[in-house]
DNA sequence: ATGGTGGTGCGACCA
């Protein structure tokens, strides 16, 4: 099963990419970050007829995630636990990030969530040094955690099941073409990696550190200054497995190609095979 | 270099 997260900056902007790469590479599940579109505007005929069926958590303008397969997807669920009163001005947590769904492979089922983490900038910090509270790098942070109980809950199962998507940070240093620039981003503050690191120590696998170890290998370059070009990237969409479904991880690459054609995202496709 | 570019949607806001 090829499983492919994908954030593509907008779907009314990337609908024709979309569909050349999916053409392309052919998987059997797409995740999608930022659709930026309501869920009645999701062009989804145009992935239908390519026999997908649609799955969408859309909101008005930003954010917004995306399931598509050609396997038969079962309980299918919006929105990442925990969001109650997490909205900005204490409303609740609208923001359309996080997706569920199982999928039915050939020889067992993958849980599988999609989710786009919050980016967290610009950092606003009290004079103790802890984030403003109802910032948004509390925001991110606290998202972290809800993340973090959700995994503990599908571990608990002791079933297959993977965390994909854009997950706004930056692991290690040999992540970024220039990690000194990113020192006291939100997507590679110490605070930041400190989260991801409670969320992988659960006993999940990066799923490319595994499969890929070249050097300078990245998800994202930035539209401005001829980034791409110079390779002046981050590696921040992630593919992380619970271990039985590791136990099934046949390869992980990046489709970094689509970075170079026109109209790109400002992130490209990362992929998984799993024997499932 | 405190957004230089790009998306959404039509005024800002987000990344």
């Amino acid at each position: 099963m090829k499983i492919a997260s994908f954030n593509i900056n907008g779907i009314k902007a990337r609908a024709e990419a979309l569909k050349d790469w999916l053409k392309e590479a052919e998987p059997d599940v797409a995740i999608l970050q930022e659709i930026k579109s309501i869920d009645e505007n999701f062009p989804r005929e145009l992935f239908e007829d390519m026999g997908y069926t649609v799955e969408t958590h859309g909101q008005k303008s930003f954010n917004g995630v995306a399931l598509l397969s050609k396997l038969p997807l079962e309980d299918v669920t919006r929105g990442l636990p925990g969001g109650e009163g997490m909205g900005r001005e204490g409303a609740d947590d609208i923001e359309a990030r996080y997706i569920e769904a199982t999928v039915i492979g050939a020889k067992d089922s993958l849980r599988i969530c999609g989710l786009y983490l919050p980016n967290g900038n610009p950092v606003d910090l009290q004079s103790d040094g802890t984030p403003v509270p109802g910032s948004k790098y509390d925001f991110k942070l606290k998202w972290f955690d809800r993340l973090t109980a959700r995994a503990k809950e599908l571990l608990a199962a002791e079933e297959p099941f993977l965390m994909a998507g854009d997950y706004n940070l930056i692991p290690q240093p040999e992540d970024a073409k220039r990690p000194e620039a990113w020192k006291d981003d939100a997507l590679f503050r110490l605070e930041s990696r400190a989260k991801y690191r409670t969320l992988t120590s659960l006993g999940l696998t990066d799923a490319l550190r595994v499969r890929n170890t070249a050097p300078e290998t990245y998800t994202f370059w930035d539209y401005q200054a001829g980034a791409f070009d110079r390779n002046d990237g981050i590696r921040i969409d992630h593919f992380l497995l619970s271990p039985q479904a590791a136990d099934h991880l046949v390869d992980c690459q990046i489709d970094a190609y689509t970075r170079a054609k026109a109209k790109p995202s400002d992130h490209v496709p990362i992929w998984v095979e799993l024997d499932i």
